[in-house]
DNA sequence: TATTCCATGTAAGACGTTACATGATTGA
DNA sequence: TCAATCATGTAACGTCTTACATGGAATA
């Protein structure tokens, strides 16, 4: 499971309360998703093995918060985690089993859904070429500090993942426009 | 849920058993995956809805199958749920954590488990392309019947999601190599 | 006045993974 | 003789999704 991993990962960069993980787990900016009650979840049972910890941070005009640290037994995990291999993530994209059988609805309906999905991901590849210009805006890469290199081949992935999607539905449109009358 | 249409999808093209519907749920060919222990689930499932029949074949030397059938009743629920509007899947990639939180970990276990993934992709990758080759080895693809467009835009998904993983592990393997000393 | 944001949780159900279980046949 | 293929399932467990629940502050 990853999720646990996931987290531990971005409470090493800063600590955060659950509320603020929810937030980064359920947005276009990340790459993988989660909803609050995942990561209030897992960060009960981080905590009972030890991996991380949490300072209860007083606020006013808001409710408190509970700040979440990794601890150095955390840390070690997430080292001894990232030498294991792991697979690809098996692909379940429902959009794929309705091209499969998109012959059976009408031509318009299929075309639609993918000109809707154009723009969903059209959207996201703007957004993940802001962060790029915003933070990377630089000739050499080999500049950036290790952690910098990382967390930039994260951002990259999400450019070209989005940007792959644009053009398959750009060329899955284009094949079926004649269907269209 | 997609798994119940994918099985559909399938099924709409050649009637199938459990069995072999679980081999083509789970080989590299298939942008959807499951185990067979899903598919005989979600088979009584479908079943019991009326979406799917089956006919037991008996068979010699080997034993007897449930060839199973979409029903017209299958059909239309198929036909139904493309028309709704689906949202991309939820990205969940064990390999870009690890890329994000890789500089704690040594540069050269990164870098083999890049290798290795850059591997997966690249033979999936020919597997594809073969597919292609021995099946849409064509200069036009308006010759093609609307059924046949669709399965080959699947496909199509599968050789630039594949080739695009490839490219991308050869980005991050050229951007972390001047780590590796 | 209604909605959104902050902040944290419980509960139920759907879905996915792994292990267990059987048994004949075919090929190395 | 050992492993793989064909063929179908049960059981237990883990993970994910959706709905329910609370309550103050800020904003439209």
């Amino acid at each position: 499971m990853a999720l646990e991993h996931a987290i531990l990962a971005v409470l090493t960069r800063f600590p955060h309360s659950g509320y603020e993980l929810a937030k980064k787990f359920s947005s276009v900016g990340f790459f993988w998703m989660a909803t609050h009650q995942q990561i209030y979840r897992e960060l009960s049972k981080l905590e009972s093995q030890g991996w991380v910890n949490f300072e209860t941070v007083a606020q006013v005009d808001r409710p408190n918060k509970k700040l979440y640290h990794v601890t150095e037994l955390g840390k070690q995990e997430l080292a001894k985690w990232i030498a294991e291999p792991s697979e690809p993530t098996a692909i379940r994209e429902d959009l794929l089993v309705k091209v499969l059988s998109g012959y059976l609805a009408s031509p318009t309906v299929l075309a639609q859904e993918l000109e809707r999905r154009r723009q969903i991901h059209q959207e996201k590849l703007q957004f993940y070429r802001g962060l790029v210009e915003e933070n990377y805006a630089i000739a050499d890469f080999q500049t950036l500090s290790p952690e910098a290199k990382c967390r930039y081949l994260t951002l990259r992935r999400g450019v070209r993942y989005e940007a792959d999607w644009v053009e398959w539905c750009d060329e899955a449109l284009q094949i079926l426009r004649a269907d269209l009358g």
